[in-house]
Order: structure tokens, then sequence, then C-alpha cells
DNA sequence: AATGAATGAGGATTCATTCAT
DNA sequence: CATGAATGAATCCTCATTCAT
């Protein structure tokens, strides 16, 4: 990590080989999620993951070649968990309906999710590796709903001078940052409601939706 | 063992109490800030920041106790850069065009800002006082935008349905996290101008602004 | 900062599991020993003890959590073997030819140990967890003289009015002392014997045993 | 220290000049033994007693060329303290009298300077410089001792087998440990009377002085 | 003399990764 | 495959002493 680039793994760790060697590998990586998120990536030690994971030391690099390794299988999981859950269906309710569908399930993920987030958000500062990972991520999700945006911009229930691109980047901008905030540097508002329902109105407010 | 004597308590670290001193510290602080920028605060060695103040090693300890302490101190100095420029005047000319010109206000501000402002955010992934440190300052921000919106709410501008606070927060985090993004994690959106009509756009939107 | 994640902690300078690691373990703690006589507790580098065991520097650290840990185990060792030899048996010949063997059986003891009886005093001047050990083992020898004294004394042979416990502490300090200054602080006086047969003379009378 | 020689130092603070500097170098010399007691020679900063002297870091050095200086300053003057005590008037009531009052007076000094002891015997264990100066002074007490001894000796009043040097130096370390661990390491033993009458009794016998 | 700033060698400890068994 | 021992570069911080003013 840190760019120290390093020679061409070998590799280890790819084919998931016998039963058993699949098993240990995901003990290591239910492990290795754990560990992350009570200590953070930089305060895991190789060490407590292969403890937690019940596994000799060298085991772990039987498996994966690194710390980061492991990390970035652990978030791509996630991401799969938090895209999979942004599909919102583009038939159905009112555009205002399904904005709120969204941004409650969404929400949901990052409950579940919320430790990860934060040491999600953590290596996102330091690692390029994975920076680049997550930027296609978010890419993905924007790319959605810029689509919504443009669908409802051509049925005119959208103002034609914005543009999707940008407007659907700041909105997500606006919804992860402020779940971020509420979930992992814990800014103290006591009222999860309070917080969804100006999310869900601002939202709605600002593309200028019917509600 | 031997009852760790730590530190020469007081004095490590304090003000200077001579001219020279002063202009020492300063250095080292300034120094600082450029080492921090161009490698992080992780990659941050003491002994890079010593040899940009041109002092001796051991001079850093004379007026800082850590690393820690003059990434605070750094920090410290930035967010009154930062917020100094948040004040938008509150007579003058409409409440769309005084969102515009405090969000200009604000990108600018980032803008010189942009390479701390990233460090800012690494660190605050895992050092708890400086988060604590980061939310001061940003509750004063948001304090003083929801005291707008209220105003403006008793105005009759803004709905009255509308959370003040929530919303000035969930504004915050949009503006805040889009230029993140795009100064620090190198969103590669090719036109500023573009974003910023964005955000002002969906800003007085969102709050039903008259344009 | 960081929260300080601390060493991995059940992990580090525990019990090795395996004959290869117990023998490694050894190697270390025989050279730190060896170091230590040398070159005093202060003086010894934990490099200078991984380089006379012939192991990693890092190595110490697998087996040993500190310098002072392997410290308190080399001395645990020697108060071992210190105490071993002042189990006089309790019948035999006559009392005063017991304390004469007691004395000698101890100055032998002392002799094979001084190195680390110098050592042993020095840490005991500055850390309090050593102090507490040391009382400990001293507690254990005072106790075994004091309960010999009240035999004794309930035999008639020593006078009734002594206090046996202080005499035990104040007898064992004269001894001990007398041997650390003859030994350690090289207290250049030529004859041993002359040493030896005063310190017998004076515990006999002191005591009242007929010879 | 640490036999750390260097080069010859240019006699710092010898002269004590002018009538403040004289002020200011007892200042420090105060400063100092405050110091030492309070944390042990080791964890002694020069920068402690500058500030506990009220005088600049660099004016220590103007008096003193070392730590190690003012040390051996401090427990010189103890040491002179420490023997003034000892002077037990050669004539006057009986011998086990002036074997008491003796003893009385120098655990006095001992309690009056308890902490010092502490130190000294500290420094004792990795200076030999200050080795020296202790031997010295203990040669000097000890030859005292003796000196009495034979003098009762030659009266009749004590045993001509023994060897009065060595029984001086034996008793002399019997009583000087027993207070060490009485008073310094804390042997936890409640009433000092029973110590002091333990240690007369057994002087007394010892020697086989007459009651 | 007095002040306090400047110096920098020195040492304990950590931990990802490699290797021998 | 599994195990756990071995490695050693890397880095923070201390503090006696010197020096410029």
């Amino acid at each position: 990590m840190r760019s120290k680039a390093g020679p061409i793994e070998e590799a280890a760790g790819q084919a998931p080989l016998t039963e058993r060697g699949a098993r240990t590998r995901e003990r290591i990586l239910c492990a290795a999620r754990e560990v992350f998120e009570e200590r953070g990536f930089l305060d895991t030690r190789v060490a407590h993951i292969a403890r937690r994971a019940n596994v000799a030391y060298g085991s772990f690099y039987t498996y994966f070649p690194s710390k980061e390794a492991v990390f970035l299988e652990v978030a791509d999981r996630l991401f799969q968990d938090m895209t999979q859950h942004d599909l919102v269906p583009s038939t159905g309710p009112s555009p205002a309906a399904r904005v709120r569908r969204a941004n409650r399930s969404y929400y949901e993920a990052y409950r579940r999710n919320a430790r990860m987030m934060a040491i999600i958000e953590q290596v996102a500062t330091f690692n390029v590796e994975f920076q680049e990972m997550r930027r296609r991520h978010r890419a993905g999700a924007i790319g959605r709903s810029a689509k919504a945006i443009e669908r409802w911009q051509r049925a005119g229930l959208v103002d034609a001078d914005l543009d999707a691109e940008m407007a659907a980047r700041a909105l997500a901008a606006m919804v992860d940052h402020s779940l971020y905030l509420w979930f992992v540097q814990g800014e103290d508002t006591p009222d999860t409601e309070r917080l969804l329902d100006t999310l869900d109105a601002l939202t709605i407010r600002a593309l200028g939706l019917p509600t």
C-alpha cells in the first residue's frame, strides 16, 4: 500500500483449491472484516486477523498476498451490498416516492455497514488503488441516477436546465456525506427521521419533482 | 519501568519566549504544512518537517510535543481561513445571490487549501481529538447557515416546513463533499463552472428561494 | 493519536509453542544474563542481547515484551538459585554449626552470582515492580530464619527477649550487605576467610548460641 | 557519568565569584537536592533543577559542569551531615550506652535524609566516581568504630579474638542496610522501636559488651 | 553573567512479510 | 497446505550539553 508497488505478487490465493481451502479463505475474510470494523485499517494487524480466524499467522499469506488485498476484497463485497440497494425500479410510483424509497434503501444499507463505511473512507484517504475502485463504484451509481434524472427531464418533470450528471453527483454527495457524518463521525443529532425527511425533501425540491 | 518520567511537562512545545524562538516556531509550522500537503499525514516524518524548516531534528520538539500537535495547529489555522469566508453579509442582495456568493467564496477557500483539506479528511478518520475540533468548526458554520434559513422562513421566503438546522447540515454536506471529491479525489469532471452552477441551483431550489 | 493500538496484546513475549522456539527463548535469556552482568541494566541495549544470542533484533520481541521483562525473568531464576541454598537442614549439628554452614552456603551462592547481584541492586533502586519481587523473596528467607530462631528460643538456646523476626531481618541485612560491599563495591579487604569468620562469630554471639 | 570521561572540564563554577553568584549557586544546589529526592537521579532532568531554582536553563551550567557534578556536591554535604552524628564521645557512659546512643543518632540522621540516601544508593550502583567517594566516607566511619572496638578489647570488654576492623564493617553494614530497607524499600514493619532495640541488642551482644 | 534556543546522537519498539519445518 | 518462528528497516522521541545573544 501507499504506492509501494513491489514485485508482481505471485498470485497467492487465487484459485480456492480444495473445499477446505475455500472455507479457510472465507473464515479469514470474515475475520478481517470484523477486525477492520473494530480497529480500523491502520490499527489492524495481520496477527489480529489470523487469530480471529483461528488460523496460523502464516496461513493468512497462503490466501492473501497482503493486508491491503484482504481489505480490497472485503470492501468489494460491501460495495456489492451497497449498490444492490440503489436499484430503484425505474417504473412504479411517482418519482418523488421513488426518490424517497431510494434514500431509505441507501440509508438502511449504510446503517448495516456503517462501521465498514468508516474504514473505507479511511483507506480512501491514502490508498490510490482503493480510491480508483471506489470511484468506479460511485460512477456506476451516479450514472444510474443521472439516467433517471434525464428521463424525468425528458418527461418534463425536472427542469431541463439542470446538468443531470452534476446534479446526480451533488445529490449523491449530499446523501452520502450526511449519512457519513451521522453514523461515523457521530454528529449527535437525535432523530433519524428528521434527517431522512430533510434529505428527501431537499432532493425532491432541488430537482423540482412534484409531490 | 523506571516509573517513566516522561517529557518535561510544561516545557515542551510551548510558546517561545524570545523573538527568535517565535520565528523558528513559525518556520516549523510552515514547513509542517508544506510537508503534510506533499505527503499526507501518515507519510510525513518529523525528520521531513525539521529538514524543510532548516532546524535540527530536536528543535522540532522544542516547539511541538508531537507530530499530532503541529498538525492540530496547522489545521486550526486553516479552519480560521476557511470560516472567515463563510461570512455572507446578512443584508445585501437577494437571498439567492447571497447563496451563490457564499458558495463561490467557500469554493475559493477550498481551492486555496485543497491539499490540506485532503489531509484533514485523512486525520479525521482516525484521530478522535481532531474529529472533535472539526466537529466544533462545522457546528459553528452550520449554526450560521441555519440562522439564515430561519430568517428566510420568517420572511416567508423558505417553506416553514423545512427543518432549518437539518437542511443547513445537509446542504453543507453537499457542497463540502462535492468539493472534496472534486479537488481531492480528482473526480475527473472537466468544468468547474458546471459544478458550481449546479451546486448553486440545487441549493436555491432545495430551499425554494426566488431567483 | 490514532488511539494507540499498542502491541499485539497476548501474543508478544509469550511461551513459544515449538521446541525450536523454546530453544531460541532460552538462548536469549542466557544472552541477557551475560550482557546484564557485563554492562549493568542501564547500559544494556536490547541490540546487545540480540547480538549475543545470535538472533535478529526483532526476535527478542518475539519472546519478551521489553528489556525489563527479560530482566525480571533472569532475576527470578537467580532468586531461585539463591534461596535454594538457604535451606539449612533443621536437624543436624549444633545451631552454631548450622549458622556457619548457612552463611558459607549463602556466600558461595553470592559469589557465583555476584555480578547479577550487583545489577539486581541497581534495578531495585528504581523499579517498583522489581522491588516488590525482591521483597517477596527476602520475606520468605527471613521468615525461615525467624522460625529457626524461635525454635532455638523455645529450646532455651536463644534469649527469649529477642524479637526473632527483627533479629532475622537485621542479621540477614548484615550478611547480605557485607557480601554486597565485598563483592560488588569491591571493598578492598584482602581476606575472605576473615570476613566469613567475623560474620559467623557476630551472628552466633548476637544470638547467644553456644559454640 | 557512566565513565564518559570527556575533556577536562574548564572548572565551571569553581570560584563563587560575586555574592549574588554565590546565592544563585546555593539556590541551584538546594533545588537539585529537592528534585533528586522527588524523582531520583535517573529521572531528574537538568531542566527540572533549573526551573525549581528559578534560573534559566543555561545558568545551571554556569555553576555546575554536569548533572553528576551537582549530585556529587549534594551527596557530599549529606555525608557531612551523616558523619557528624556518628561522633560518639569516646568517654562518657558505658560502652553499651554509647552503642545505643550512636545507633539512635545514626537513625535520626538517616531518617532526616532518607530520601537522599535512596538516591545515593541508586547512583552508587552505576557511578564509579561516586562509589569511590562513598567508600572514603564509609572507611572513615568504620575506622572510627574499629578504633572504639579495639579500645574496648584492650580494656577487656570485648573478646580479643574478634577482628575489630571486620566487626566494625559488618555491624555498620547491618545497621546501614536495615535502615535502608526500613526507610527506602519500605519493608512494612510497623514499629521503629522494635527495630532499633533489636539493632542495639544484636550489636551489644555480638561484641559481648556488658549491659 | 544570564538567558533560552539549538543540537543530534541514541535507543526502544513495531510489524509486514519471508522462510524453515 | 499449515504452522509459527525469524527478520530488520523504520521512526518517534529524549535530553545532556553547547552556543549565540
